[in-house]
DNA sequence: CACTTCACGCGAACCGGTTCGACGACCGGT
DNA sequence: ACCGGTCGTCGAACCGGTTCGCGTGAAGTG
């Protein structure tokens, strides 16, 4: 059932067929009418492949995702599903491409064997090898998060710098004096990942601004660790009142942990941090926090590679996003405990 | 740089590019090397797209999963990702189609067009017009959960009557009398969500065999609705000492609700379900629960899937799930409360 | 030395679309 | 009656691979 058969049915040639689906040339209402009955008795849809390999054009973005095995973050899946969407609007699919172990194997699926017009590229890190590998190949792609040259590249970023800052200038407002920082798994850290390096960054800077005494932590993608991590900051200082988190998955494990230890959130200890909102409210007390905007970050995405594949020449974009912080009921003042 | 070019450059031709590449007939070793060395330089590969033209496969697979817009539950972030690696594994790439308010356009794009060898369906129903779509076109899919009438159909599913049947004997055992049932969102329980039903069979069939008093909840996606669904409860029941649900997304608003009423777990109220450990060990205290295994869920949907593209006259095959209750600290003896 | 056998490589056709150049029919104008 | 232009359609080439049938030269055999 292909377009030389809707010709033949229709007695017009194929590419009569071909003009009449896709108006690029004009095609009398009677020949237009025959063809069009054709297609609706048989259901016919033109096959995708083969319009892929004839006008070079796969309408597919290829989505690379954070290495499997290691663990998916709330908001990884919140974007992700954001993207889909997004692109379904442009008449885009979305191809997952997993950068773990094999990364350089699924990069040259994506890349070297044209199965996508452009790619996303999330977890970004500082130095990243595989956005300057792109770069250096002039194709399309959208960075989740800037890398240490951000000038002349296209990418969504949430300012991680600004966002923990705040959450330290928030509970500095709050009287608290000694805070610690919970970053995420020290692997990514050194690998330069950049929300893990920037918010560390931050963090310091705003701490030292305001005076206050820091410890800095990193912490496992998950429960378990996450109280272990709280079990360290205060065996490490006890006297220690607030903490500032970019590290969703361990969320639930720093609650336990605090609760274990006997502190109270947010009578004797605050906590804060840069998390998606449904997760910030799954915790009890519900989340302070700068809420990660993932929905918006992924539709923006979209719609900057879409703009750059429609104008490969046009000047690079970006958006650098910065939600402000949602008062919940995890922080209060310090000062109660001392 | 397609392979005329390489052929061109190597001084062979075409086809015998292609059965050096394939190894589909001998080719001398000679030019083996000729043509290898000559693809090393440039860095030929070829492209995916006239490839799947060619033999007529797209090695590629489709994930359908649920409505965008409605929240997500870790669980499915888990799957998907399991999905991706496994897939890759068998060298097929994963794309995803949103099957949500424009579901047919989708499908369409998916199946219509030819974009995908094979589907895997997620968040199944009883009576599922995909599934039966999809079957009644002969195109291969793996469904996760069964429908109706699982009999000749290929699928992977959790024994969610077991399941929640399990649930309610570990209670029982412990001595709870009053136990509620917290589902998935009243909607989906009317669009005949597999898991919704199987779960609310399971948990009625094993409460009437135990002698419990029970009530049965709808409960939204999310944590405010997971509180809410507490205050219903105890509203309706004060004496309620017991929940089993199947409700990831709404897990911490369930505990939140019930600190905030001021019942204590385990010690005045016990809670269990099924979901996946990951977020069982997020809450505090940790869940017991019947965990959720989407990873080997996921591993499976595609190697049936796999096997269905391989030998597309086989017997039909299915995985009925049912793993164990974890017991974590969420539950107790009842009685300490009367 | 003539004859088969085999290994190797080539050219052409094909997958299912898109697109370009050309051509015939019909029109109105002089 | 002839000419120029427009409209609608057709055939052929092309995208970049795969695959089938055949030809050719070298090796093996009696």
């Amino acid at each position: 059932m292909n377009i030389g058969e809707i010709a033949r049915r229709a007695g017009v040639s194929r590419s009569t067929v071909s003009y009449a689906l896709s108006g690029k040339r004009p095609v009398s209402d009677d020949t237009r009418r025959k063809i069009q009955q054709v297609i609706d008795e048989l259901g016919y849809r033109p096959n995708a492949t083969a319009r892929a390999l004839a006008n070079g054009r796969t309408s597919t973005i290829g989505l690379v995702f954070p290495p499997a095995g290691n663990h998916y973050t709330g908001m990884q899946l919140d974007f992700i599903g954001s993207v889909v969407e997004a692109a379904a609007a442009y008449d885009y699919d979305v191809l997952l491409s997993p950068s773990g172990v094999d990364s350089d194997r699924s990069f040259q699926r994506l890349l070297g064997e044209r199965r996508v017009d452009g790619a996303i590229l999330m977890e970004i890190r500082l130095e990243d090898d595989r956005a300057e590998h792109l770069a250096a190949l002039d194709f399309p792609f959208v960075a989740i998060g800037r890398t240490a040259q951000p000038d002349g590249g296209w990418w969504v970023g949430l300012d991680h710098t600004a966002l923990a800052a705040a959450c330290v200038h928030h509970l500095a407002d709050l009287g608290h004096r000694r805070v610690a920082f919970v970053n995420r798994p020290e692997q990514l850290l050194r690998a330069g990942y950049e929300s893990a390096h920037r918010g560390l960054d931050g963090f310091t800077k705003a701490a030292a601004e305001r005076g206050l005494t820091v410890r800095t932590y990193c912490c496992g993608d998950d429960a378990a660790s996450g109280q272990a991590c709280v079990e360290r900051i205060l065996h490490d200082d006890p006297a220690t009142t607030a903490l500032v988190t970019l590290n969703e998955a361990a969320l639930g494990g720093l609650f336990r942990g605090l609760a274990q230890s006997g502190r109270h959130v947010p009578r004797d200890f605050s906590v804060t941090g840069v998390v998606a909102s449904r997760w910030a409210e799954t915790v009890t007390p519900q989340l302070t926090a700068a809420d990660v905007p993932a929905e918006e970050m992924g539709r923006r995405a979209v719609e900057l590679l879409v703009e750059r594949l429609d104008q490969p020449d046009g000047p690079p974009r970006h958006h650098l996003l910065a939600p402000p912080i949602s008062l919940r009921a995890s922080t209060g003042p310090a000062g109660t405990a001392t």
